[in-house]
DNA sequence: TTGTAGGCGTTATCAC
DNA sequence: GTGATAACGCCTACAA
């Protein structure tokens, strides 16, 4: 009882394998009579075709690979995989998913894997870590690729992430307007063990960039005073930091923090203090999500566009897949800073 | 300059096909010198193996398919899916995505798009409607299914469930036993337009569950107010019947909202009114994140076992798929209340 | 130990 | 308008 295959139809139908091809996918002469017979026969013993011999004549799997860092939990990531996952289907795409927990060697596997099952191309958040060679060699074999979130200096592929500098800048700017003089940056990255102040040697561009927009805006204000904590991703880490920040005798006026779980590891140290965020002490962070606006106070944050990226995502990298065009684009996406109530006015 | 194939690599080694083929595998009698002058030549010429021809002639593609109904911003559905794609993964699997927005036509297109593509099982989350005829034909050709979250009576396949139902009655009475007299449920279903009072003709099994347990906790006591609101699952009818139940001049002392969105919207109206959760109105939900622990006061909540779900679909799957054995299991997975600030004292 | 050859299910080219 | 046939890349039974 294994499928029934085009040659069951035939013989169901009573012509050729030719035929029942040609009547099934609609090509070439065929009388609509026969079209119809074999449509039926087709229907009848319930054949349905098998999408990898189709795949392994056309040298198409009509599948895209999705290699993505790490936890759906992130809210940017989650969001950006369903975008990528509908987009894709609403164009006959299919989407294999990996995550790699933001390890190299993970992503290298992917790659190799999604490689052999000779997906039509590939969408990628690269790790934070050297050696990408295996996006090189991609690349090379002029398989489509396109980067998310992050830039990869080394590798010419279609890339596109958000202008976060932009919007952190505006949010230091705004913080400053409103009375702030001592500002904290808290920022999560693989890239260090425990927590640190110092700037670490490698960052991924995505966090690059909102530390550059953090600085800017500091540094083009006088008497303001900017402290930084770098820190591993592990929610007790995070927990520390924060702490160390609320704790210090000169504590910050206004936390900004990299994502939504540093904000979370804020929020959980400043009600144990018994602080009022907004009042006592106030936050920004990156990357809206539902919850930001449910609490009160609402979360002033830097909404990334994660669903425009994602359609983007899957329609560029189709338009290489089908066109061939090996043309190179880094496309940069405007964000945006939502005010809530989460910082207080000192003025 | 197309993929280099089996073919090239043993001309390249100047053997024949079979040679090349059973010293990249590994079977048969081989000279070990053999061995090592084709895979230097595999590595030289950058041969990658055809995964889709070696599906075409196995008949198996090492591929599930996972159809899940929604929005991987749902907290218990994205950790379901990372669960699944790092278990499938580490078992050698990988996995084809799909989400249908509870939609029972993109389910059936789901479903047939993934049996063409020869997956090699499937985990599906059905979604809330009638006519799942789709997944009985599936079992029917024997194709290797676990259902998940929510049973199906007429499908007979493995499902993996949790049991909500126990722990929404342990709240109950833990609310009771805190002082509340004034019960309401709001609960977000698919199956309602707008929202209503009365119990829905359709509902998914999981809610159904939920619903059941509140019933029996508080029809065991006597001198006990439940209300009921069901509504569907935009956020502007939550916050409306959020508002609905809040407004009330008999309004109820605790919430229980059967997913976050609906805890979130509850958490909204609540703030817009200055009241206090915890203190002027209680509040217990299902399905845990981090955010229901990083706000204040924490949110009490049923957890479910969403790791332990993931983990045993991938594995009870692949024991279907590897032993093509044909044993239905109904597994139910025990959930746990955990409490934290949102039920006030009213003792 | 290695080579030859057939077939997995499709589609498309070429005859008739 | 339809049928026979080759080819996609791989694996493996069989032959040498």
């Amino acid at each position: 009882m294994a499928k029934p295959t085009l040659n069951d139809v035939a013989s169901a139908a009573g012509v050729s394998r030719a035929t029942a091809s040609r009547a099934l996918s609609g090509y070439g002469r065929i009388s609509p009579i026969t079209v119809s017979a074999v449509k039926a026969a087709a229907e009848k013993i319930g054949y349905q075709p098998n999408a990898i011999a189709q795949s392994m004549r056309a040298g198409k799997t009509r599948t895209i690979g999705l290699v993505i860092i790490t936890d759906f939990t992130n809210v940017f990531f989650n969001r950006a995989t369903k975008g990528i996952v509908d987009t894709a289907r609403a164009m006959g795409y299919q989407v294999l998913i990996f995550n790699t927990n933001e390890d190299v060697v993970l992503e290298r596997e992917a790659i190799i894997t999604l490689t052999q099952k000779r997906v039509d191309g590939l969408i990628v958040v690269p790790s934070t870590a050297e050696g990408h060679e295996h996006l090189i060699s991609l690349t090379k074999s002029r398989t489509p690729l396109v980067i998310i979130d992050r830039v990869l200096p080394g590798v010419k592929a279609t890339s596109i992430t958000t202008d976060d500098a932009s919007s952190c800048e505006a949010a230091v700017d705004s913080a400053v307007a409103l009375g702030h003089r001592h500002l904290a940056f808290l920022v999560a990255t693989p890239t260090v063990s425990g927590y640190q102040s110092d700037v670490p040697q490698l960052l991924n561009s995505a966090i690059e960039s909102r530390v550059k927009g953090f600085l800017a805006g500091t540094q083009k204000q006088k008497k303001i005073r900017a402290d930084w904590i770098f820190c591993d991703e592990s929610p007790e880490t995070a927990l520390e930091a924060a702490a160390k920040l609320c704790d210090s005798p000169m504590r910050p006026s206004v936390i900004f923090t990299s994502n939504n779980d540093m904000a979370q590891a804020v929020l959980k140290v400043v009600a144990e203090r018994d602080l009022i965020i907004g009042k006592d002490i106030s936050l920004v962070t990156v990357d809206d999500s539902t919850w930001l606006e449910a609490i009160y106070p609402g979360i002033t944050v830097i909404q990334r566009p994660v669903d425009e990226l994602a359609q983007l995502a899957v329609t560029k990298l189709v338009a290489q897949m089908e066109t061939s065009s090996k043309r190179v684009e880094t496309i940069l996406l405007p964000t945006k800073l939502v005010t809530r109530g989460s910082i207080a006015d000192l003025s």
